[in-house]
DNA sequence: AATATGAACAACCGCCCGACT
DNA sequence: AAGTCGGGCGGTTGTTCATAT
């Protein structure tokens, strides 16, 4: 049985807000609150809008303290971060950034940001490949094209992402900085591990003893800011606790994506060569060194599909992590650009 | 000056999930 | 337990504006 339409269709204004309706919005909502009802709001207020899009425009446009463009470089370092470690899940990324709304930086990320960062990775992959081809051709390659790093049909020029900054710690918050920890909190939290220390449980799915989804608690707690889509109750310890473990097994997982974990036993370099399959498709996540090293163990197809097992080895915690890699970058950039940047 | 193309942004759509009955 | 409803989310589309030809 298909669902009941939320509005008639039929007598529903659609398209641009005009100023009048803002308005009217916008005084209603601050003066008596949404009513927990968004379907029903339009017809208090008299507006011939669909309740959804009466939320979306308040959530994204008349909220108070709402920035419109202009990000600056950290925000889109935090961007880039998030988006690597958790994938287009924009109302958290939204959650670490203030007054910034989910669709505006979904917006930003798919108009610019992924723009930016693929130009950014050819443009340095582009520069390595030139000094690459002048050091051959001093050692007498005479064809630097099949370089020392390209033999066994390998490609050594996988792009990397830029740097980013981890997330910062507070010193007030809890750590969770070593795997043990980590491990305790999402036992806790009702995960559970295999006996390779596999965690194999959707952390998403996780409840908590309230029965309110992990998720769902970070949407409603977010740690700096209110969400554009977060409820606007106050918090609870418990949400607050939670979604700064979150925040910070995600800093953690950063910063071992940079190399500069903690973590001393699910290493990316130690699946580099225990399970080199699973790193198909991931390997600009490896330093140089780790990469030629891996170099002769593999086979030489890539498969991106496998960059979905990889995520969940590397970060149980959260399934299919590399998703947004995958789909966003990688869809863009085609797979034979991205073993031959700058030669197609 | 006119037109084509691309970028940026706003808004909509459909689906999923949890709460409620 | 099953059905219904509303909130929320991510993906996609539509519109407007800027730039190139």
């Amino acid at each position: 049985m298909g669902r009941a339409p939320c509005c008639d269709k039929a007598n529903v204004k659609k398209g641009p807000w005009s100023p009048e309706e803002d308005a009217k919005l916008k005084a209603y909502i601050e003066k008596h609150g949404t009513g927990g009802n968004w379907i029903a709001l339009p017809q208090k207020i008299g507006l011939k809008r669909c309740g959804k899009s009466c939320r979306l425009r308040w959530l994204n446009y008349l909220r108070p303290n709402i920035k419109h463009g202009g990000f600056s470089e950290e925000e889109d370092n935090i961007i880039c971060s998030l988006y690597i470690s958790i994938g287009s899940r924009w109302s958290i990324i939204a959650a670490q950034l203030p007054g910034r709304t989910d669709n505006d930086i979904k917006n930003y990320w798919n108009t610019r940001l992924k723009k930016k960062l693929l130009g950014k990775q050819r443009k340095d992959h582009q520069a390595r490949r030139a000094s690459g081809i002048k050091q051959e051709m001093k050692r007498g390659n005479a064809n630097p094209m099949v370089s020392a790093d390209n033999k066994n049909n390998q490609n050594p020029y996988w792009p990397e992402l830029p740097l980013l900054a981890p997330i910062p710690f507070s010193n007030q918050e809890p750590r969770f900085n070593d795997h043990a920890s980590i491990r305790k909190l999402l036992i806790k939290l009702g995960g559970r591990f295999s006996e390779d220390d596999q965690l194999i449980r959707n952390a998403t799915s996780t409840q908590f003893p309230n029965g309110v989804s992990y998720a769902q608690q970070l949407y409603d707690q977010p740690i700096n800011n209110v969400s554009s889509s977060a409820s606007m109750d106050t918090s609870n310890d418990t949400a607050v606790q939670f979604a700064q473990a979150h925040y910070n097994i995600e800093g953690a997982r950063l910063q071992m994506v940079q190399g500069e974990s903690n973590f001393p036993a699910v290493g990316i370099e130690e699946m580099a060569y225990n399970n080199p399959q699973r790193l198909d498709g991931l390997e600009f996540l490896l330093s140089d060194d780790m990469l030629n090293d891996r170099i002769g163990t593999t086979s030489g197809e890539s498969v991106v599909g496998s960059m979905v097992e990889m995520s969940s080895l590397v970060y149980p915690p959260m399934a299919s992590n590399c998703e947004g890699i995958q789909q966003g970058l990688l869809q863009e950039c085609s797979l034979e650009e991205l073993r031959y940047p700058g030669i197609l």
